[in-house]
DNA sequence: CAATCATACTGAACACCGTTCAGTCAGTCA
DNA sequence: TGACTGACTGAACGGTGTTCAGTATGATTG
């Protein structure tokens, strides 16, 4: 009975090619100005197709960002994986935060710069859920780092839900910065965000 | 002739009178949300008849974001009249900026957290100069706090443009991440903007 | 006073949006 | 062959921002 087994390939291969135009559409165009007729006419399906495989647009686009920021975790255990010093593994933790959001400016605004209203009402429960843990597994990375600094005596305090908050809120403000306010004059992106990173670090070293 | 300044009266209430409801509205359900209907029910007027007031949504809004952050502007004029000693000046300037943020969420979000599609197309090149403006004095404020630190020998380093455009990105994280993220299990605020500040002023001071 | 004129305002429409649902049609199974 | 299943669609619903021909009111002029 290979029939269930190919109805289901079938399904997902459809389920694939929604996620994949929707994808291409929100990194060109923005994800609030892409709409789901659109996303049907690229894939050549009607409007409502979509509707059989995403219970709505929020559903859509929150399985995408979870697609990217799965990767950001990947490359953050990667990272966790080389061992570095703790100081070390802290900043290049940072870093890797912040160019990952440069490089998925749509995905980062969405996921982090939008109240929870994210399309239309809240979110489903189980959505909601995911997505928090997927995001309390990313804050982790960074709760890890800070822990071995204050284990190895790099850092001050001992505060290490105190300082990991305000770590992420600042790295979160270089990123969303950055990538909202395009028309501001930076200097140099690289400059600011070593200077950033500097400043983090020496502001919490012992 | 009376009659002219009496309309011109008349014309600038009704003005008034629109963006007091929708900054109302704006405030309490959040900008994308309020709709032109709503805002036009709640003054009984057609919708039609506030694009005979704004050319836009987007210009609605936008007077309304910039009469709120005239106000920041003005708390900042104040601060600096005052002057405090060089790096007090500046923590009291990032704190008043990052209070005023959360105290004005929805106008905060909508001017600093939303790329330049504001709502439809881009914005009308004088509204955006007019804004470029006003963010522009803002941040001439926490330059001129940085260059008094510098030239005090409170900061370490020389680059007044590099450090002042780090430390906006840095407390505009703070801001909008305690502003969005809403959900998030933060630890008190105020010990997290005190961390905050007290780690940058350590890792700015020579 | 009557006619003209300026202008604040409206009703109805346009083109979009997200979303729903009755119905169609092809491929599977008895 | 006929019933059934399930992927898919066409057309609609109620919403959005926005436009525009037309109305009504009140000032100005002959």
């Amino acid at each position: 009975m290979g029939v269930q087994e190919r109805r289901a390939r079938e399904k997902d291969e459809t389920r694939r090619k929604i996620l994949s135009a929707a994808s291409d559409l929100f990194v060109n165009e923005g994800i609030q100005s892409v709409s789901m007729r659109r996303i049907a006419e690229k894939i050549e399906y009607s409007p409502a197709a979509i509707y059989l495989y995403f219970k709505d647009k929020s559903e859509l686009v929150l399985s995408i960002c979870q697609e990217t920021f799965a990767e950001l975790d990947h490359r953050l255990t990667e990272l966790e994986k080389l061992n570095l010093p703790p100081l070390e593994g802290f900043l290049r933790g940072c870093e890797t935060y912040i160019r990952f959001g440069l490089e998925h400016p749509s995905h980062y605004i969405f996921t982090m710069c939008t109240p929870e209203e994210n399309a239309t009402n809240k979110i489903d429960e189980q959505d909601y859920a995911e997505t928090h843990e997927l995001a309390m597994r990313t804050f982790d990375h960074l709760r890890r780092c800070v822990r071995r600094c204050m284990d190895a005596g790099v850092f001050r305090t001992q505060d290490v839900e105190t300082v990991s908050q305000m770590c992420w809120l600042s790295i979160h403000g270089v990123t969303a910065g950055l990538v909202t306010s395009s028309t501001f004059p930076f200097v140099d992106k690289d400059l600011l965000i070593r200077t950033h990173l500097e400043t983090l670090a020496r502001g919490l070293r012992a």
